[in-house]
DNA sequence: TACTTCTCTTTGAACGTTCAAACCCACGGA
DNA sequence: TCCGTGGGTTTGAACGTTCAAAGAGAAGTA
């Protein structure tokens, strides 16, 4: 049991008063220096540490992040979001925050938390990540105007820019990857990915289809959509290499997806019709350069994690200690961050 | 801004006063029966939630659990402690904790973080990962009788449990490996290892060493110690499939290696003399059944990651809600669990 | 001298909860 | 009638911090 200083032992220590302590720590510019420094010094000798608790009966600030930490589906995936939150964690920390953690297998039970929460820790914001087409969450956190950033866009919404947020560009990524194709001479380049309706899959979707229409190639009859998992990936591929006129490269919405086609692509089966077999090996390009990406070398494409994380954070801390208007005030668009994600060349493609 | 429902709101609404609505939450065999039930319905009518903040002030209790989020070093071994993460937001959350995260880069940093946390958001407990001989750590908070579980136990101490911890026997998993290969006709079996010197390394080499001599076969010179890279793994195993009388089989104390292994396995380069080569494939065995092992189809031990959550978390509450007698009270030894891994048998092995 | 201004510091109160002690009242025994 | 007992409830204080307002000096001005 550590024993407990409070800003009373210091300013006996430093032979002043408790508020005089407590604007060294806060407002630091008011106080005369020889007596800042003293205090400082104080507060240095007994190891002096701001009791947050009582701060937070006072001001109402927990310095709290609250995040949620997902249960890993299939082990590929899960990995992303657990870089991410490294991130946070690390960024937060440097701001003066902590990330609090919590767990939610739906929307609904995590807003059933995000109550729970706000009345017990009183988190000072929150950061989501999978956002998706009507998402639920924002709409309960902005009706209640609490601090909050997605990692992920608001998608489906006309007006863009509801509340803060940080994403990847994904059709940049397929765009940037079916570049990195077509200028590796192939034409008939495929597409895997999740069914229609889901924003993000529907993004790198695009990417794919703008960059390929560019470059004179029509995207019809050239995508599957599918689930996310390796089978399934195995799966559709299959389909996509036995066509008539079959692919030579795939990109993938997943790394799951691409690991999936590259069993396809390098099984010795029937898989490709023999007269294809000959040729030179398809292509296959992942996403979210996962782990299982680089240990099986599949070329994919890597999300800058820390930087999105950082990006979270200082959003947040602008949200928090800048100008405390009504966060619903027309005019100013809320900000956001949209980074670039990276084309990492290995054997698959 | 969600209105802020106090516990005297609640004792107004309900016609009693603030005592009485906090005897209801915390002690409710105090309060009579219709007293309770009018009290409970203010609060479910209010929709009033206890204040952490305030009852940390008066109790000195946080319900906080504090836990360190480590950088994923290659990426493959980082899920498993994000997988145990998990497990520990749920069981912690079940017992009515929240897990609050932090880094540090090493033992000193987190030290530091300790004292930080400490002094600002006074967690009610620690649980510790990646136990080594020597750790500064858990004689720090020892000192300051700070309650904590580790997840692996205190290596190299003669007491065996200075605290309480959980852990995974890796011996019997490396010993179950043995086995199986053992059962499949191998003989020659060699261990990829961490240099010695690390608590988990040598328990497991010892689980691989303890079964080949129990089966008749002397391990000397069929071990290898490496860090624990991909490349490193690669190249150990190449000298142990090399060697004069090569390996049939390897058990592979990481995935990294086990990865690494399969490299040189799989090459159809000059590694294994051409005259082996006709014969049956090395097989490979690795530990922690990482999503890389799944996808690369490498055989592994598999650890029961949401039940060591759970028991970490079963310990804590013990050590809190429990007696509060000084810890370091003689007679009885700290509680531990040792669990179980079990096998994963894919193409590899 | 007396008054104003300015800088720096101190004092009281409050945040929402729980502990410890006091209070109230019905009941049973002397 | 009076007192002790005990279940059920209330009251005052305290946890450690910061806000708001008041106070203490020194310096400047009339």
């Amino acid at each position: 049991m550590p024993e407990k200083v409070t800003i009373a032992d210091v300013a006996r220590h430093a032979g002043v008063s408790r508020q005089t302590v407590s604007n060294v720590l806060n407002t630091p510019e008011v106080v005369r220096e020889e007596t800042r420094r003293r205090v400082l010094d104080a507060v240095e000798e007994l190891g002096y540490r701001v009791n947050q608790a009582a701060r937070q009966m006072r001001t109402g600030r927990s310095r709290l992040i609250a995040t949620r930490i997902e249960p890993d589906r299939d082990g590929i995936n899960g990995s992303v979001l657990d870089r991410f939150l490294h991130g946070l964690t690390e960024s937060a920390a440097r701001a003066g925050y902590r990330v609090l953690l919590y767990t939610a297998d739906d929307d609904t039970a995590e807003i059933a938390t995000f109550a729970d929460l706000l009345g017990a820790y009183e988190p000072d914001a929150f950061v989501l990540t999978g956002t998706h087409h009507g998402d639920i969450r924002t709409s309960w956190l902005l009706d209640r105007s609490m601090p909050f950033v997605t990692f992920g866009r608001p998608w489906g919404v006309p007006d863009g820019t509801p509340h803060a947020w940080v994403d990847v560009d994904g059709a940049a990524g397929t765009a940037a990857a079916t570049r990195h194709l077509l200028d590796a001479g192939h034409r008939r380049i495929g597409f895997l990915g999740w069914p229609a309706g889901s924003g993000v899959g529907d993004d790198r979707r695009e990417g794919w289809a703008r960059t390929l229409r560019a470059a004179g190639v029509d995207p019809a009859g050239l995508d599957r959509a599918t689930s996310d998992g390796v089978d399934d990936g195995e799966a559709a591929a299959r389909e996509l290499l036995e066509s008539g006129d079959p692919a030579t490269a795939l990109v993938c919405v997943s790394d799951s997806l691409a690991l999936g086609a590259l069993h396809t692509v390098r099984s010795p089966g029937a898989a490709t019709p023999a007269e294809h077999r000959a040729g030179p090996p398809v292509a296959v390009i992942g996403f979210d350069d996962t782990p299982v990406a680089k240990a099986v070398g599949i070329t994919s494409l890597s999300q800058p994690l820390a930087e999105a994380a950082a990006s979270c954070v200082t959003l947040l801390t602008r949200l928090l200690d800048g100008d405390s208007r009504p966060s619903g005030s027309s005019g100013d668009p809320h900000p956001h961050v949209l980074l670039q994600p990276s084309l990492v060349v290995r054997r698959s493609g």
